[in-house]
Order: C-alpha cells, then structure tokens, then sequence
DNA sequence: TGGATATTGTGAAATGAGGAACATTATGAT
DNA sequence: ATCATAATGTTCCTCATTTCACAATATCCA
C-alpha cells in the first residue's frame, strides 16, 4: 500500500487537471502536459501513476477518460463519500456552504452539535445533537468525518466517532488526537500553523536579505 | 536561511506544546517531552534546535520560559503580525470570526470583498471595497494576506496584494497561483484535497485489510 | 568532593522521495 | 514494409531529512 500523502495528493491534482482537459475536448494525454498543469517534472507523473498500476501506451500517452476513471477509483470516488462535520460553528458552517464538495462526489450528510440552538432538523443538511451521531452514521454507513469543535472537546469527538464505526477524521483543532492509528486515518488542517508559517517565511527572507 | 517547511511547523508546535507545559507550572522541558507532546523522536527535537541555534543544558533539558522566547523570536512572533483577507465568504469570515489568532499575536486589520453587500466600514475589523487594499496595505504596511476568494479570482487578488507590497499569502483557492518565488511566499491550504485524501487512505486500508 | 547518571549536541548512517537517464515500444511517415 | 521518432516505464542516482549512536558534560547524590 502506498503511504506517500504527497503522491495521493498528486493523484488528486491529476484528476483535477484531466477534468480541465476534457471539459477543452482534449482525448489524449502526456506525462508532460500533466507535469506541466500541476508542477512538477513528467518522470514524476509517469512514475506515480507506475506506482498505482496505471500504464499508457508508448508514444500514444494516457487516455484521458479511461485515466480519469481509473484515478477515481484508487481515489475512492467512484461512489458517493458521505460525510459528518461535528462542530458547526465557523469553520463547521463554512464547510457545510460550500458548494464544491458536491460536484466532487462529497456530500456532507449532516451536522452535529451540542449547542441546542444550532440543532435544526428541517435544514437540507439537518444539525444534529451530538448524541445522535453514533445511530445516525451506522445507520447511514458514514466513514468519513470532519471535527471542527473547539480544541477540548476534539478528544471526545473523535472517540465518538471511533464507536461510530467512522474511519477517516479530517480535524481542524489545533492539537495531536490520540487514537489507534491501525483503526482509524487522521488529517490535521492547523490553520493557526499555516499561517504562521507564512509569517516565518516572510521574516525570514527579510532578515536573509537584509544580511 | 531553514527552508524546510515541515522543520518550521515542528517549531510552531513545540511552542504550543509548551504554552500548556507552562499553563501547567512547568519550568524545564527535555527532548523527550516535547517529542511525545507532538509525536517524533527526541533527537528530531534536538536536532531541530541545534539547526536553529538554540541549546539547552546537558542533563538539565531547556528552560521553558527561555525556549518560548526563543521560539517566539524565530517564527516572527515577537512582534503583532497584521494580516489581510480578500474573499469575505465562507471562509474569509470563518477566519474573521475566529478568535484564536489574537492570542497568538495575529491581528486581522482588515477584510476585502468585491460585493457592495459585505462592505461594512463600522465593524471591529472593516469589510473594505476590494479598490482600496493598496493603499490600506501600505499605509499599515501589511506583509500577509489571505486569499479566500472564488478560484477565478484568485490570480488577481495575488496580483493585487503583489503591487500592494504583500510578502506572504495563505492561498485557499483551489489552483496554483503563479508568482515570482522571490517575491513572494504562498502557502495553499485545499480542503478538498485534505478531504479526498482522507477517503483515499480509509479505502486503501480497507482494501488492504480484505487482501 | 567525587563519582554515577541522565541528557544534550552532533557527526555518521539509514531512509525515502524526487529527478535523470535510457532501454523499450507504439505510432506514423516514406 | 521499414525506419525514424516520440513517449512510456523503470532503473539508477542524488539529495534531503530522519534516525541512530555516542562522546561530552551538567546535575544530583552519597
Ligand atoms: N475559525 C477559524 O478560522 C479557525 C482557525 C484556526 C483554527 N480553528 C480551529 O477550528 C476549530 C473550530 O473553530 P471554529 O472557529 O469553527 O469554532 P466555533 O467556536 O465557531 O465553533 C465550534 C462549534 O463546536 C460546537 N461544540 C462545542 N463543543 C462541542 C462538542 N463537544 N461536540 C460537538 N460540538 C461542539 C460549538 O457549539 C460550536 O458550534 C477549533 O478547534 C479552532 O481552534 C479555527
Ligand atoms: N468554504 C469551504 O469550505 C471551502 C472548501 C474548499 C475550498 N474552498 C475554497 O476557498 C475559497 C473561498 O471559498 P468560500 O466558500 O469562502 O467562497 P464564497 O463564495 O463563500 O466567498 C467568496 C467571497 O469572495 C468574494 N469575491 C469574489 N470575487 C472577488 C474578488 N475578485 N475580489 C475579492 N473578493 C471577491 C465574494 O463576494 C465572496 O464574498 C474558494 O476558492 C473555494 O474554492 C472553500
């Protein structure tokens, strides 16, 4: 199995590139042009879709539907990925608008909170109490979940979705949860982290320069 | 000058980890608390500060108050960082709202919309037509912005903070910005792809554990 | 005070990802 | 049909980062 995040990542960028292409009526595809689109060299494209099994034909390049249909598949978004966001608050809501998951084949299923004047049931995707959310995902098979509630109570959101049956956590807390890695796949978005680190960059090629 | 991204946001969270350490009465850390605290190996702590210059005492570990200072120092902490936003929707005013920035010496002076309905001159932090970003990041000689707009427009948002003497963006648009590198530093943050990747790792590991 | 020991700081080794190179082969032209 | 050529697929190499290992030394305790 491949554990290279930043190859998976690349896979999605590919596919996002090949969507572009096909929607400009292009057929057919070379390493360059996908190396090109997404910045990085074409031995990198070729040997990533190696390691995935994907071929092309030599001097022919990648078949552009065929190779978008295959990245979806090692992508797992040949059905649709249900998703739970626990914590609907800033980040929670901001999600829960967005408009692109949807044409990516995400959709978010519900909401939960423990705040009972976020609950609304009636809404397209219904805010849920907490307690619900253990039922609701084994009932609706949900694999996939987001934790955007504040940093403490993030712990007790995960084991929550740990004996949901929940099997991939995207969390934006800013803190290292704690869980069987074998049992579940955790993705961290520190946004704090990010922008901080602009900052260092920024101050460090000042100083860099200034020298 | 340290280029390497991951060792900068080692630091950041050092720093976190011990700000709880310190909340907690702590005076000393050694390598191995902070590596459990952000989960890598104690000479990935030592290393990473000998890279940085900073020493600690043989059998005596590091003294916290003087690490946080340190650290605080490195990652331009040591002075309040002003940031921009353009794009006031979902997640410009996710980020707007936020309030975990102020105690990390992250101030949002100011948001940009193109929307004559996000304007709003009165609030704590202004929403501003999108024509007066030059000229109030320069007169607040603003270095950091965030681009939080639709993807068409992002481009063009990058452009505009370039001529407006911004050294620094977190991108949240789902496309590569083109810029020259050593004007600028761009840090993208895409949810879409952090999501996908979660899918992609929970399906593999199923896979892998029918196989 | 002195010896035992825990912890740092760093040079060396291992790992792993990315890039270069090239042999292989499908395609298209003559 | 044959040849020239363009693009893949894979091997090998390089480089950066992580991990190991240990000598140096500050601290603690007897
Ligand atoms: N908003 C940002 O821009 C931003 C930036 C950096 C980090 N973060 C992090 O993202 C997370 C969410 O931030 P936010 O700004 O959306 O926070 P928020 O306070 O706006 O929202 C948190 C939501 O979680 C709910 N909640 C609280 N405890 C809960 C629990 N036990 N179970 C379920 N829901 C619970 C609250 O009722 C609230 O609706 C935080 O951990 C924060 O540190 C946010
Ligand atoms: N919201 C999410 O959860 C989410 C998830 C993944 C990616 N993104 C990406 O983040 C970005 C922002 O997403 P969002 O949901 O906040 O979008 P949004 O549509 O809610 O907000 C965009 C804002 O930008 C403003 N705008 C449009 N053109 C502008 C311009 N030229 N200059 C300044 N402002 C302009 C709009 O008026 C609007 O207020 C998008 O690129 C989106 O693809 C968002």
């Amino acid at each position: 199995m491949i554990t290279n995040k930043n190859c998976v990542i690349r896979l999605s960028r590919y596919k996002n590139a090949l969507y572009r292409l096909q929607s400009l009526g292009f057929v057919r595809v070379f390493s360059d042009n996908l190396a090109d689109a997404i910045g990085v060299l074409p031995s990198q494209v070729r040997k990533d879709f190696s390691l995935f099994g994907i071929t092309g034909n030599k001097r022919g390049g990648y078949n552009i539907d065929s190779l978008i249909e295959k990245l979806n598949t090692i992508l797992g978004k040949d059905q649709l990925q249900k998703v739970v966001i626990v914590g609907t608050g800033n980040i929670g809501s901001a999600l829960m608008k967005y408009k692109g998951f949807e044409k990516e084949g995400i959709s978010i299923a519900a909401c939960f909170d423990i705040d009972p004047a976020k609950i609304n049931r009636q809404a397209k995707i219904p805010v849920l109490p907490l307690e619900e959310l253990k039922d609701f995902a084994r009932a609706n098979q949900i694999k996939i979940g987001v934790i955007a509630t504040p940093d403490v109570a993030a712990q007790s959101a995960l084991e929550m979705m740990l004996s949901a049956g929940i099997k991939g956590v995207l969390n934006f807390a800013p803190l290292r949860l704690r869980a069987p890695a074998e049992e579940i796949v955790i993705n961290n978005v520190n946004l704090e982290l990010e922008l901080e680190n602009v900052i260092y960059f920024v101050n460090a090629l000042d100083k860099t320069r200034a020298a």
